[in-house]
DNA sequence: GTCTATATTGTGATAGAC
DNA sequence: GTCTATCACAATATAGAC
């Protein structure tokens, strides 16, 4: 690897560094490529040598954390998978994804964008599905999304309010109350 | 009233039921005045007659259920509040606002727009330190963020596969698994 | 109350020099 | 790899007629 492709590399990641947190702070649509290039410290103009578009600066950021939530929601409509082992993979993928993850499901002008890419929604469904179990009525789809819902937005309303970490303790708890929600 | 006014005002709580819908589904950054406009069936120029700017449409769309939020927030603050009751009004106030609640907390182009003038992470921390109960310790407030996350995203996830309407039972059901998540 | 027309600024993106 | 300059168009917002 030469010299300039290694700093390429370095200046791709931090682009993405950059545009994770401005997208978090304004929204993917509230935030411009003039914006990205500010914090950068470069032009547009050299911006555009990493990336062709804004898209696709979006498109390489969710790239990782929809894969592994796209595997999860196929892995569960395959065959039953316990429900603790669904909520400690939902906890894990947010913390990993930090920022990202909930912006995934957030932000709706990333959700606008993405819906013409992936079905999130359609995984989304399919997890809660899982969670759920075998033929579940109305009130333990209920339960089910509830779990979903302190595995996700719960998560990282932790990881926020404690500086990005996510401690042991924490995790523990979080896993706990999702599967008390769902009431078993 | 004039006929002029009862048809402004009719034109008013139009463009906001049109804005509620569009910002829910763009994001406030990702929805123009034009978008707007189309919808409605007229002119951007119209729409300025009612509304002296895009901000404006978001601050009167916002201002109700703010007022409830903080409500909440500052009578928590106050004095002691049963947490069953706490999440109730969280669950009753989801599913008022529908559809622009979890905007509020969740597209960051509004949370951006709005920091300006509300401080509503601060509403949520003293709601949330409230059903922590007196003397948390660091599990208590994990305990208290997941009941937090389903009275508000639950609820939301609920509302939102249900066409629009939060049933009896499932509303009995959230409550439930938000208690269930204090461990109490 | 609504229109057409327009001012003004912002935005994504490209051309071509260095 | 980064720059300046620029394009084409979309955005918010206003002026002034009807």
């Amino acid at each position: 690897m030469t010299g300039n492709e290694r700093d390429a590399a370095r200046t791709r990641a931090r682009i993405l560094a950059i545009a994770q947190q401005l997208f978090a702070e304004h929204g993917y649509a509230g935030t411009s490529i003039a914006d990205i290039a500010r914090e950068l410290g470069t032009s547009k103009a050299a911006l555009y040598y990493h990336f062709a578009s804004k898209e696709e600066i979006l498109g390489a950021l969710v790239a990782e954390p929809v894969a592994g939530y796209a595997d999860l929601a196929a892995r569960v409509e395959k065959e039953p998978v316990p429900a603790e082992e669904i909520l400690d993979a939902l906890i894990r993928m947010t913390a990993e994804a930090q920022l990202l993850d909930t912006l995934l499901g957030n932000d709706p002008s990333i959700t606008s964008v993405l819906r013409r890419v992936y079905n999130i929604q359609d995984y989304t469904e399919k997890i809660i599905a899982g969670l759920a179990g075998p033929k579940p009525n109305q009130a333990a789809m209920v339960r089910a999304r509830a779990a979903f819902a302190v595995a996700k937005q719960a998560t990282f309303l932790v990881i926020m309010t404690n500086g990005g970490a996510l401690t042991r303790t924490a995790r523990t708890e979080l896993l706990g109350a999702a599967l008390r929600c769902l009431g078993r």
